[in-house]
DNA sequence: GCCGTTTTCGGCCCGACTGTTTTCAGTCG
């Protein structure tokens, strides 16, 4: 049982006790545990295994041992004791906008409400609005977010939780006797940020012991189709998984046309049929039928006279004019990101970390420099000035004492409603590192927010546009926002735009990395880690700047940091 | 259930906003 699993469990338990009426505390630390553990970029098994679970910040000794338990029996008790007691659809209701737990109750309850589509007759039918402390506007409002609620959900797995499938499944079929190689092909390969299912290849001249392998994998909730080369599974946690066993000498022409996009294929292979020469997922084949290629995936590319293209390109979007006339980007990658730029320490908000903690996991990832950036007064916790002055005190020190990682003193600052900066422009000149960002008031017009973005990146005193969007991804859509508009102020005010790498958040999008780079805005990759453990994160900001065709140079912490300070343009 | 420069009990973010009320409950960030 991986992350996700516990951390649903955990986060259904929530739920549960929040609908009949448990203790709210108690709903509040399974809620953050859930949390905490969804976002953990390593496996909790093997802190389970370790005996180190206690050290992640919201899991005590009693979730621990829960945690244990959840990984050896697969259950928890109180949650499916709860479970039997609520309608399943009941919890989905939750996930609309303006819904909460009282609401939901009192819609079960008195109304016999257990499913999205008699919340939605309720509120049709006047129902609803007969209830104590609810009314016509209420229902009405409702209704729109289930509208709003129907469009976003959908059956796709976030990219982070499908890479974890992917590798992991891809490790175990290597280790099977006689299979050479083994690789996720799909969306999953091209990094899109959500995975509707898993394409796994692997090469072997015999077919049947990887084949019986997967089928048999402890993930697996059930097998849905099987042949001698192609079986198609279901894990526990809903996702299918197809696998196909290739002949080693096809392995490359299979990895391609497997990895897409659609769009990619149909240009590569009309390039093909004009060349006189037939592409498929077995080979590269000429007029008459025989072979010329197909073994690895740059035989492909080379038979229509291109060099490889990364998959993040392969959508169709211009890679292949920019193969063709050599101007492929060199995308960045993880170990050319030098520091972090967002990070919070438990000096505020609901973030966990010491500030000795984060030195000690930034130098164990080999970065050079990192960011506390902490919320500003206006955020539960935040800090003020004189906070921020204590703050800049005890980084000094640290950074005297430790020889490790150097951290820098600076702020994520709000921007308020009306676009001016939580903290007085003074407070902010004298520190590192301002990153500013949104957090309330999402919900203004489009030229409301765009106002207030480009007022606050003039100020003169910020450094990033932080989480530009503000989307959480399956929860709330990006706030309404003219992206040109504000890349033409980023640019000419010399702020970076953020790619926050938390993976319920990847912000700015894959698209919105490409235009910032058509627009001469740099971007700066960082983690907006709460705990130490999500330093690690930085991966799911690479996969996004790499889907933006974003080169170390457009990534201003691939920067040491004398080059950093040189780029900056407000001192 | 977690946590601790209030450390084994007793707190736990809190203000804004909305829609319903005529003083406030529910939701959100």
């Amino acid at each position: 049982m991986e992350n996700a699993e516990v951390a649903k469990s955990f986060a259904e338990l929530a739920d549960l006790m929040e609908l009949t009426g448990g203790n709210p505390y108690k709903v509040r630390a399974y809620r953050q545990a859930a949390q905490v553990i969804d976002t953990l970029p390593g496996p909790v098994s093997e802190l389970w295994r370790r005996g180190e679970l206690t050290t992640i910040p919201s899991i005590g000794e009693r979730i621990a041992e829960r945690i244990g338990h959840l990984l050896e029996a697969g259950t928890l008790a109180d949650r499916d004791e709860l479970a039997s007691r609520v309608p399943p659809a009941v919890l989905e209701l939750l996930a609309v906008e303006g819904v909460g737990p009282k609401t939901v109750a009192a819609a079960w309850k008195a109304l016999g409400v257990t499913d999205l589509d008699a919340l939605e007759q309720a509120c049709r039918t006047g129902r609803l609005s007969d209830l104590p402390r609810m009314g016509e506007r209420r229902a009405q409002a409702i209704l729109e977010a289930i509208q709003r609620y129907r469009a976003r959900r959908s059956d796709r797995v976030p990219l982070h939780r499908a890479m974890f499938y992917a590798e992991s499944i891809c490790a175990k079929l290597r280790k099977v006797p006689g299979v050479r190689t083994v690789e996720a092909a799909g969306s999953v390969r091209r990094r899109k940020e959500t995975v509707g299912d898993l394409d796994v290849l692997a090469a072997a001249t015999d077919p049947a012991p990887p084949m019986r392998a997967f089928c048999e994998l402890e993930e697996v909730a059930a097998v849905v189709a099987k042949g001698p080369t192609k079986a198609t599974v279901r894990l526990r946690v809903g996702l299918q998984v197809d696998l196909r066993v290739l002949p080693p000498e096809s392995f490359g022409a299979a990895l391609h046309y497997f990895t897409g996009s659609k769009q990619h294929n149909i240009a590569i292979r009309t390039r093909a049929v004009h060349r006189g020469i037939k592409l498929s997922e077995y080979g590269v084949f000429d007029r008459e039928g025989r072979r010329l290629s197909g073994e690895r995936e740059e035989d492909v590319f080379a038979s229509v006279g291109l060099p490889w293209i990364p998959p993040e390109l392969r959508e169709g979007a211009g890679e292949i004019e920019a193969a063709e006339s050599g101007r492929l980007p060199h995308l960045v990658e993880e170990r050319d990101v030098l520091g972090d730029l967002h990070v919070h320490s438990k000096a505020s908000s609901d973030a966990r970390a010491t500030l000795e903690e984060l030195v000690e996991e930034a130098a164990r990832l080999g970065r050079s420099y990192v960011a506390i950036t902490d919320h500003s007064r206006s955020r539960p916790l935040g800090l003020d000035e004189k906070g921020l002055a204590q703050q800049r005190d005890a980084i000094a020190a640290l950074n005297r004492r430790a020889a490790g990682p150097r951290l820098l003193a600076g702020i994520e600052v709000d921007i308020l409603t009306d676009g001016s900066l939580d903290l007085p422009a003074e407070a902010l000149a004298g520190l590192d590192w301002v990153v500013a960002s949104i957090h309330a008031d999402f919900t203004r017009p489009r030229e409301r927010m765009t106002d207030r973005i480009v007022r606050a990146l003039r100020s003169g005193v910020v450094d990033v546009l932080g989480h530009p969007s503000g989307r959480l991804i399956g929860h709330r859509d990006a706030y309404e926002l003219d992206l040109e508009a504000v890349l033409d102020v980023a640019r000419e005010t010399g702020v970076a735009l953020e790619v926050n790498a938390m993976p319920e958040r990847l912000d700015l999008t894959d698209r919105a990395c490409r235009l910032a780079k058509e627009a001469g805005v740099r971007v700066a990759i960082s983690t907006d880690a709460h705990v130490a453990a999500h330093l690690g994160n930085v991966r799911n900001g690479v996969w996004v700047a790499r889907r933006g065709w974003l080169e170390p140079k457009d990534v201003i912490n691939t920067r040491p940091l004398e080059e950093l300070w040189a780029l900056r343009q407000r001192h």
